[in-house]
DNA sequence: TCACTTCATCGAACCGGTTCGGCGAAGCTA
DNA sequence: TAGCTTCGCCGAACCGGTTCGATGAAGTGA
């Protein structure tokens, strides 16, 4: 079941094989077929161990991402789904590598064990020395998620500061004055995730601009978290009259929070935010939000790699993404006056 | 950067070098500890792909998961990530494979081209043409659940049929009489997956056997799917006063359906199923559920794996899990008088 | 001092592919 | 028919490890 063996039955020697399989040398129409017809019969495959030996390249990739200890969200199930659908389509294979609590070691074996060709990051930090580290090698990576130096890199990314800016304008389009923003745990935040804080900026400098009184918050990725920081948020200002968040994870426990302070969603509060459109759907009623296009940038992240990968050293490349806001259920103008949602708005953000 | 370089700076063989690393044959200290000096100095790491091809082992293990076209569940993602931890833990790494619409060339691509040692497969069928084939070749797997054959293999799964049974004894405790079951999409239930015929079975039996009147429905993988769903049995029967579901995606829709309808939860409408805990929590009121015990099913499956591994020719092993129902605030009394919750079941279920 | 064991190390073969240089036969030109 | 090119295939080396058998030096006992 080796190349020797398929050699012997066809009647000539294993490179003549390698090439009939390979086409990079010529072969006449007749060996090739001789040789198809044993290939076929004996359903042999080449061993991957074996020719990524003799090439040096292993034809997979390797995904780092997050460790169990935080919660999963849908975005990044998504991502890793359409990761392997891509690398699939190239004829790539996904390695998944945990950065956990020990990711120097799994680091080791991805790169110091040449495991994988190239590898693609996810939970981007702005201050990250993952990126630096592979940087600083020039080995083929692509982050999912700008650091806070993006020229120097490839990646791609979502624009969070637009997008919690347009989250900002929409909500001050319907009158709202009051408004809070819930952001991903604090933990998070501290350790420069940059969804968090570029999400954050955006809604700050937004707010600023339109000259909105806000309070910020971190919350913890899960739905009794959620709910306290909504009381929090009551407590802290009652006339606040909608809500901004980053938080796919609490989003449960904000509308159970609104629910149990008696709060009609959108009649007397409003709720937006950056959010996988599957979990906007989810919840009742469904959420106007900028949908994250997790399929996409894993798509486009690993068609960057394999990019990467085929011309090295190409120029850095790099994709930001900014989905508009999709008029859902879950927003309505401040004041409790119930009227179309679908009012033109003075603000262009989508 | 290999062997062969690490031999000549230490002004040993290669075989030394190997021996001195693996431990195999005994080195003397004073060479090992020069070899080792070399080695830390020059951050040297074994080739994956020549230790492969030398030893036979790819200290790989394959996870054969659903396509993107199916919803992934939060279990499934649960699944990953602790399939992910504990062969690490082991010191495997993990490949990603999708069992897609091209499920022949992926499996090609894991066994025919000898990339990992074992599989996991999930999304188990109970005619399963990929469990056969794998058993055919005796080729080290473990499934995540059972096929209709479950003695002749490898496998850990959760005992549907008990866990549906257990949701209907609780409601049948509670009083209830007309009970609803919202089951996987249909076209899963006609694929054969385990779960949704399991599960549909488990509550046939104990619906029939405590002499309820049921309907059951099957419903798609989305939130607005659920609504229908639940618009429909309200339709179809508005004496309903509960649901058990095995349907996470649609568990918000099931809600929204039930806000819209005006019948409360747990005062008017009860709902629970077997749901993991992450996501039964999200929604408010918090789901009464047998919780999917996602994490420990992914480590059981690898550590039956590993074993399998270590130990060729040894005879099938399984575990079968049936987790207690966990009681939270989605289910009451039928009938809408409020008490409380915790009373005392007159049928064990846990 | 010689025969025998033990210990540390080496050289070579092997895993299963890829790739380079070369060689003989056939085809073409003169 | 000699000389040259082209075509099709072969043999050998190589990728970077592991492993087996052998070898020489040191240690042991008679």
């Amino acid at each position: 079941m080796n190349i020797g063996e398929i050699a012997r039955r066809a009647g000539v020697s294993r490179s003549t094989v390698s090439y009939a399989l390979s086409g990079k040398r010529p072969v006449s129409e007749d060996t090739r077929r001789r040789i198809q017809q044993v290939v076929d019969e004996l359903g042999y495959r080449p061993s991957a161990s074996a020719r990524a030996l003799a090439n040096g390249r292993t034809s997979t990739i390797g995904l780092v991402f997050p460790p169990a200890g935080n919660h999963y969200t849908g975005m990044q199930l998504d991502f890793i789904g359409s990761v392997v659908e891509a690398a699939a389509a190239h004829d790539y294979d996904v390695l998944l590598s945990p950065s956990g609590v020990d990711s120097d070691r799994s680091f080791q074996r991805l790169l110091g064990e040449r495991r994988v060709d190239g590898a693609i990051l996810m939970e981007i930090r702005l201050e990250d020395d993952r990126v630096d580290h592979l940087a600083a090698l020039d080995f083929p990576a692509v982050a999912i998620g700008r650091t806070a130096h993006p020229e120097r890199g490839w990646w791609v990314g979502l624009d969070h500061t637009a997008l919690a800016a347009a989250c900002v304008h929409h909500l001050a389009d319907l009158g709202h004055r009051r408004v809070a923003f819930v952001n991903r745990p604090e933990q998070l935040l501290r350790a420069g995730y940059e969804s968090a804080h570029r999400g954050l900026d955006g809604f700050t400098k937004a707010a600023a601009e339109r000259g909105l009184t806000v309070r910020t918050y971190c919350c913890g990725d899960d739905a009794a978290s959620g709910q306290a920081c909504l009381e929090q948020i009551l407590h802290d200002d009652p006339a606040t009259t909608a809500v901004v968040t980053l938080n796919e994870a609490a989003l449960g426990g904000l509308y159970g929070g609104l629910a149990k302070a008696g709060r009609h969603v959108p009649r007397d509060f409003s709720v937006t935010g950056v959010v996988a459109s599957r979990w906007a759907e989810t919840v009742t009623p469904q959420l106007t939000a900028a949908d994250v296009p997790a399929a996409e940038l894993g798509r486009r992240a690993v068609d960057l790699l394999v990019e990467r990968l085929d011309h090295p050293g190409a120029s850095p490349r790099h994709h930001l993404l900014a989905p508009p806001i999709s008029l859902r259920a879950s927003t309505g103008p401040a004041g409790g006056t119930s009227f179309a949602q679908a009012q033109t708005p003075t603000h262009p953000y989508s």
